[in-house]
RNA sequence: GCCUGAGUAGCUCAGUGGUAGAGCAGCCGCCUUGUAAGCGGCAGGUCGGGGGUUCGAAUCCCUUCUCAGGCUCCA
C-alpha cells in the first residue's frame, strides 16, 4: 500500500490508481471543492491523475498563483473552443497563461475586431454553461500529425516534441495540443473577461505571417475580477499621458515629430529639478559634468564601432559636402575624445565625466509610447575612465549614487539583474580573464551594498558585465531604470590611453552608467508613482497664493515676492474665478500649498494653509510657513500622493 | 515596420448619408466672494490632411499623417 505525505507532515494511504481528486476529496470537502490540480513533488498534475504515492501531495486551489495559472491557461482553452466554434476554419498556434490573465494566438477564418468580443464571451459562458470534462489524453507524434494535418502552426510545435511525450486536452469537441494540467472541466473556470485584440507575429518573428491574439483575463472570484478592474482603472487615471496633460507639463505635435516630446513651462520645470538634483549628487560623488553638443560627425561612429552594431538606431545622416553628420544617438564616443584631449596619469584616475545632453534615437514608429519611448531622449549619462583595480570602487560608487536617488524617490522595492556572458558562447570578447574579474568585482560590490540580485547569464553586453536596476513603482510595475555597464572594448578602439605606474600606456576600463536613465521616461514613471502630486521639492509650482477679494490682492503679491525672495516657487491666483473655484481649480492641479489670504491674514501678516489633500486649514504667520516650507524642501520629502 | 482600433471647438465627448452640437476652458459684462464649480452673454470647427463614390459625406471607399493597444510570457 502506498503512501504520500502532506503538507502538515501527516502521511496518507492510498489506493492503487486513486485520483488526486479523491485524494484531496479525503483530505477535505472544502479543499476539495476549491482544487484546480495537484502537486505531487512540486510536479503540477491533473486531479485526474493518478497518484501512486511516494512522494509530498499537495492540493492546488485557485487562491494560490498556481492555482490562478492554472485557470487561466484553461480559459484560454475555453476561448480557443468559442472561437473556433463561431469562427470554424480558424487555425489554433499558441495560448499560454500570463500576469493577470492569458491570450491566445489563432490565425482567424475571417476578420475580427474588438466588437467581436462580447460574441465570444457570449459563447464562452456556453461552453462553461456545457460544464464539459477536460481530459488528458497521451497521443503518438503520428496521431498528433494527422490531427493538425491542416495547421502548419501546430505541426511546427508537433515536430519539435519527442514522441511519447505529447498529449492533449479534450473538451467535448473541441481539442488542444497542450501539456496542462487544466482544472476539471469547463465549468470549473472562474471569472474571465476578454480585454483586447491585438496583432502578434507567429513566434514573434516579423518574417512571419500575423496572427490575431486575444487578450483576457482571469480571477478565481467575480470579485477579485472586479478589484483588478478598479486597478486598471486606477492606473488609467494616473497614466502620465493623461496627468501630463491635465498638469500642463508636455505635449507631442504631429508638426514638430513624433516622439518629440514638449516641454511646457511646468514639465521644463520638473526636468530641470529631476536633473539638478541627480547632477548635484553626482557632484558630491565626484563626477565632473561635461557637455558634447547633439551632432557628431559620422566617422566618430565608424570608429566606436556604432555605426556599424547601432545603424538601425540612428537617423540618417546630414550630408555637407565631403561631410555626414549625425545626430548624436549615446555619449560614450564623444567622452572618449573628451579624455583624449590631453594626456593622462594613472595619478589622474578615475576621470568622471557626466552629461545631460539630449540624444536622438530612430525609434520605429510603432514603439514610441508617451513619454517612455521617445526619439528626442536625454540620459543622465555618465563614463569613467578607470584602471581595472579600480573597477569595483567605482561600481560600488555608482550604486551608491544610484541607491541614494531612488531611495529619494521613493523606490524602495528594487532588484538588480546582474547579466553575465554564457560561458559558452563566442560573441563575448575574448579576454577571459578580465571578464572573471570584473564579474567577480561586480559580485562584490553588489554584496558589500546588501543588494539582491539574480545573475542572468547570456545577456551582457558584447563590450562587458552589466548590472540593471528593475524598480517597483506604487503601482507594483517594474521598470528597468538605472544601469552600470562594464566596458573593455570602446576604450581601445577609440585610442583611450593612460600612462602607468610602470611608465607604460595602458588602455582604461570604461563604465557606463545612467541613474535615473533617461529623464523622459523617468518622469513619466514619476508622474505615475506620485499621480501627479509631486512632493514639494519636485512641484513645479508650490504654492499659490488665493486671495480672498480683490482688495486681498496687493497683500497676496506681498506674501508671493517674500516666498519667492526666499527661492519658492510661488503664484498668485489673480483670475477673476470665486474663492470657492480658484480652490478647486489649483487642487486639480495637484499644488502642494493652498495659502488663502483675506482680512484676518492682511491684519495680522499670516497666511491660511491648505495642504494638498487636506481639509483643515491652519493660520500661520508668513516666515514661520516660509521655515517649514524650506524645511520640508531640504529634507526631499515627506514623500507625494495626494 | 506590421496587426487592430481611434482622430469632431483649447480640453472631455455626443452626432452613422440630408442645415456640425454639449459641458468645461476662452472673451465681455455683472457679482467681491472665507476653504473643491456665483450669474448672464459672446465667440469659437477645412469634422487630422489629400483623393474618390454620391444630388448630397463628419458619416461610405482609397491614401497619408498622428495617437492607442499589441507584435516569443514559446503546446
Amino acid at each position: 500500500m502506498a503512501a504520500v505525505k502532506l503538507p502538515d507532515g501527516r502521511e496518507l494511504t492510498v489506493e492503487p490508481g486513486e485520483k488526486a481528486r479523491e485524494v484531496a476529496e479525503r483530505i477535505g470537502k472544502r479543499l476539495a471543492r476549491d482544487a484546480v490540480v495537484a502537486k505531487l513533488d512540486g510536479r503540477v498534475v491533473d486531479l485526474d491523475a493518478p497518484v501512486d504515492g511516494g512522494g509530498l501531495f499537495e492540493v492546488v486551489t485557485r487562491d494560490s498563483d498556481e492555482g490562478l495559472e492554472v485557470l487561466r491557461h484553461s480559459t484560454a482553452h475555453a476561448m480557443a473552443q468559442a472561437i473556433m466554434e463561431l469562427y470554424p476554419e480558424s487555425k489554433l498556434t499558441i495560448g499560454p497563461p500570463i500576469e493577470n490573465g492569458f491570450f491566445y494566438d489563432i490565425e482567424v477564418d475571417g476578420k475580427i475586431s474588438d466588437d467581436d468580443l462580447p460574441a465570444i464571451e457570449e459563447k464562452m459562458r456556453e461552453v462553461v454553461a456545457r460544464d464539459l470534462p477536460i481530459v488528458r489524453e497521451a497521443v503518438s507524434k503520428a496521431e498528433a500529425e494527422e490531427l493538425y494535418k491542416d495547421n502548419p502552426y501546430k505541426m511546427e510545435i508537433v515536430e519539435a516534441l519527442e514522441d511519447g511525450d505529447i498529449t492533449i486536452y479534450r473538451q467535448g469537441e473541441f481539442f488542444d495540443l497542450c501539456r496542462g494540467p487544466h482544472v476539471p472541466s469547463t465549468g470549473a473556470l472562474g471569472a474571465f473577461k476578454l480585454q483586447n485584440i491585438a496583432g502578434a507575429y507567429w513566434r514573434g518573428d516579423e518574417k512571419n505571417p500575423m496572427l490575431t491574439r486575444i487578450y483576457g483575463t482571469a480571477w478565481g472570484s467575480e470579485k477579485e475580477l472586479k478589484a483588478y478592474l478598479r486597478r486598471l482603472e486606477e492606473a488609467r487615471a494616473r497614466d502620465h499621458r493623461k496627468v501630463g496633460k491635465d498638469l500642463k507639463l508636455f505635449t507631442f505635435s504631429p508638426d514638430v515629430g513624433a516622439g518629440i516630446p514638449l516641454f511646457l513651462p511646468k514639465g521644463e520645470m520638473l526636468r530641470h529639478l529631476m536633473e539638478g538634483y541627480v547632477r548635484e549628487v553626482q557632484t558630491r560623488h565626484g563626477y565632473d559634468h561635461v557637455w558634447t553638443g547633439n551632432i557628431a560627425n559620422e566617422t566618430l561612429y565608424t570608429k566606436s564601432g556604432h555605426l556599424e552594431h547601432y545603424r538601425e538606431d540612428m537617423f540618417p545622416p546630414m550630408v555637407d559636402g565631403e561631410t555626414r553628420i549625425r545626430l548624436k544617438p549615446m555619449n560614450c564616443p564623444s567622452h572618449m575624445t573628451l579624455f583624449n584631449t590631453e594626456a593622462h596619469s594613472y595619478r589622474e584616475l578615475p576621470i568622471r565625466y557626466a552629461e545631460f545632453s539630449t540624444l536622438y534615437r530612430y525609434e520605429k514608429s510603432g514603439q514610441l509610447t508617451g513619454l517612455t519611448r521617445v526619439r528626442a531622449l536625454t540620459q543622465d549619462d555618465a563614463h569613467v575612465f578607470c584602471t581595472e583595480d579600480q573597477v569595483q570602487e567605482e561600481f560600488a560608487r555608482a550604486l551608491e549614487i544610484i541607491r541614494e536617488v531612488l531611495d529619494t524617490y521613493g523606490f524602495e522595492d528594487y532588484k538588480v539583474r546582474l547579466s553575465l556572458r554564457d560561458r559558452g558562447s563566442d560573441k563575448y570578447v575574448a579576454d577571459d580573464e578580465k571578464w572573471t574579474r570584473a564579474e567577480e568585482a561586480l559580485r562584490q560590490a553588489l554584496d558589500a551594498a546588501g543588494i539582491a540580485y539574480e545573475p542572468v547569464e547570456g545577456e551582457a553586453a558584447f563590450y562587458g558585465p552589466k548590472a540593471d536596476f528593475m524598480a517597483k513603482d506604487v503601482l507594483g510595475r517594474e521598470w528597468q531604470l538605472s544601469t552600470i555597464q562594464v566596458d573593455f572594448i570602446q576604450p581601445a578602439r577609440l585610442g583611450c590611453e593612460y600612462i602607468g605606474e610602470d611608465g607604460e600606456a595602458h588602455t582604461p576600463v570604461l563604465l557606463h552608467r545612467a541613474v535615473t536613465g533617461t529623464t523622459e521616461r523617468f518622469m513619466a514613471v514619476l508622474i505615475e508613482q506620485y499621480g501627479g502630486a509631486f512632493p514639494l521639492w519636485l512641484s513645479p509650482v508650490q504654492a499659490v497664493v488665493i486671495p480672498v477679494a480683490d482688495r486681498h490682492l496687493p497683500y497676496a503679491r506681498e506674501v508671493q515676492s517674500k516666498l519667492a525672495g526666499d527661492g519658492l516657487r510661488v503664484e498668485v491666483d489673480d483670475s477673476q474665478n470665486s474663492m470657492q473655484k480658484k480652490i478647486r481649480e489649483n487642487a486639480r492641479q495637484k499644488v502642494p500649498y493652498l495659502l488663502i489670504v483675506g482680512d484676518n491674514e492682511a491684519g495680522e501678516g499670516s497666511v491660511n494653509v491648505r495642504k494638498r489633500g487636506e481639509k483643515n486649514q491652519e493660520a500661520v504667520e508668513v516666515e514661520a510657513f516660509m521655515r517649514q516650507a524650506q524645511e520640508e524642501i531640504s529634507a526631499r520629502g515627506p514623500r507625494g500622493r495626494d
